[in-house]
DNA sequence: TTGTATGCGTTATCAA
DNA sequence: TTGATAACGCATACAA
């Protein structure tokens, strides 16, 4: 009657099942699962049998069973570039917020940071079978077909950036209000001839930024081409390449102010000019977009606007699990935009010639 | 024959399973798995008829039943603190890209992070059966518990921390070691009324780095009594709270420099010192630990000690997988070291008498 | 109210 | 070499 299965048998105590617990009990299998997810009627005694030999017998449910039976995971993922931004590791914080209230599980994709492709992940998340994912591109150029290819696998949610073609739920930031206003604040001390360091072309952030400085320019009566541009890929270290290309210009040409469109290239600014003996906000200005801890922390503190990034992670999270809660209704396609607060602190000046 | 199985039958094409392939192939289901998994002989013709049909349907296992069958889940937890210290940030990179080499989806549980309990967590992952998890535990209090817990779900590797009477393999960095030198560091500049900013006092990093900072100490024949002492909790709030409390004692016995055992606490005095209009390191001098980014972006430019943080998330899973794969022979409980490195910026001076 | 039986998609055992 | 077929642990339609 018993077999011969392999030693890890007698040795490694197996897991209890749901029908140990039955036996235990001195009930049957069905009865077990009703009490487990009240999904039947069941009496008082006998419920609290169940309960008890659950107890003692330290039963937890296999979820891979249950999985393989519910094609539910109780699992989401969660795609973004990297987590040395603190901007993403706060989304991410976010999103794992949201999946603990929810008893779910969240697994962490970052193909940026690890060398892999998005394809990489994509096929592995497909295996895996989960919930839904929420997904930060990163500006590799490829986002819409890894997009496409995402969501085959379940529903997505976008956070922070959007991708054009891809009209999928999403939370963002009021990018372009808040990018106008932090322009306007530099231009209100007198620049002209600013700099303004973009993000990858492709991303939705950087066009929306983009704009919004373009709409502060307008305001000012500066023409567009009276700025200079850059564009980065929102590491430390494009920024100090911007710094070096736009810094050793003509001193007629040198822009007075860098306005980028994050934080992490700011302070890639501040790391050039400390390095180069430039003063800021003395000899040039600088503001960037996020509002990430260490823009608080340098000398000058740096002026940025503020982006609420926990919270896009927790609401990008919510929005999944109402998707995954009612997959028969039509998906209502909503975006939802968290206002964006610029804080204004020691880094713009007016510029040194007046 | 056919039942009615919901309109997701009719709409939403189901995922192509093994029985698809095989009927499309036109061979039985187990020659499909052999294919699959080489794990039996199979003819070529039949094989690469197979590889068709896979290509053509689109298939792709489905990983939870797999993972039912063999007891594998492709899948490891990484259970630390949070995510905003970058530190912490870098070791998860670590970790996410070991796994990637492995095929292996990493879940990320940051009780400390989301407002949950670590038992929250161990439910979780125990169900979800993973493979093996990475822990970084905080200091809490219930580490020990939490990781007898934990254990018992799977193989577990602990890095950057450890725990007395928890005896599984490790990766950390060499605390002590770096510890005294940046100690040495300050001590060498004529300081003697030193702050010792800590962490939590059951954390093994807290207690190795004191012993460093004494060890430096004994060397310039300064007294332990000599220090003061701050226990903060690694967020940048609790250096704050450490300079408040430590500065505003009577000149001769406030101290001239701080010691802290992360990087976070250090730029938390910062904080405080640029709010106080109190000069660093002319009035103060500060040390930290970790070398984060923004202790080099911080003016001045803080001296620290760096630590390999992706590296050692990265060894730590490797370890982890290396357990898995032979989860039969005796678990060689290795503890890797690996070195730290002590890096002199400008945040260190001597003290203002003299 | 409770129990029996079937199937989820794979892997693995055993005959053919 | 190949193909039936029995688990894996759970949820549920249906019978009792």
């Amino acid at each position: 009657m018993t077999k011969y299965k392999g030693r890890l048998e007698m040795s490694e105590q197996r897991r209890p099942t749901m029908k140990d617990v039955a036996r235990h009990a001195n009930v049957s299998l069905s009865t077990v699962s009703y009490v487990l997810n009240d999904s039947g009627p069941v009496g008082h005694a006998r419920r609290s049998r169940v309960l008890d030999a659950v107890r003692v017998l330290g039963y937890t449910p296999n979820e891979s069973a249950r999985r393989l039976r519910t094609k539910r995971a109780a699992t989401v993922g969660l795609m973004l570039p990297d987590l040395r931004n603190q901007f993403f590791a706060l989304i991410a914080e976010g999103v794992e917020a949201a999946a603990a209230n929810q008893e779910t599980l969240v697994v962490l994709c970052a193909p940026e940071a690890v060398g892999k492709t998005p394809e990489h992940y994509v096929r592995l998340l497909r295996s895996q079978s989960l919930d839904g994912l929420v997904y930060l591109p990163s500006g590799d150029g490829m986002t819409l077909n890894t997009a496409l290819a995402l969501a085959e696998a379940g529903p997505v949610v976008m956070v922070d950036e959007l991708i054009r073609g891809f009209d999928v739920p999403s939370v963002v930031a009021d990018s372009r209000g808040g990018a106008r206003q932090i322009a306007e604040h530099v231009f209100s001390h007198g620049h002209r001839r600013v700099a303004i360091v973009e993000g990858p072309e492709s991303l939705w952030t950087s066009e929306q930024r983009l704009s919004g400085y373009r709409e502060a320019m307008a305001r000012f009566g500066i023409a567009p081409s009276e700025a200079l541009y850059f564009t980065g890929d929102h590491q430390e270290e494009s920024g100090i390449r911007a710094a070096a290309e736009l810094l050793k210009l003509p001193e007629s040409e040198r822009p007075t102010a860098f306005i980028c469109v994050n934080d992490l290239m700011a302070l890639g600014i501040y790391r050039y000019c400390r390095d180069a003996g430039l003063r800021i906000p003395a000899d040039i200005s600088v503001v960037g977009f996020d509002d990430i801890s260490a823009a608080s922390l340098v000398a000058p503190a740096l002026s940025t606007v503020r982006q609420p990034a926990r919270e896009m992670g927790y609401m990008a999270a919510e929005q999944l699990f109402h998707i995954i809660d009612q997959s028969d209704g039509p998906e209502e396609q909503r975006m939802v935009t968290l206002p964006t607060e610029v804080v204004l602190r020691e880094s713009v000046a007016p510029p040194p010639g007046g």
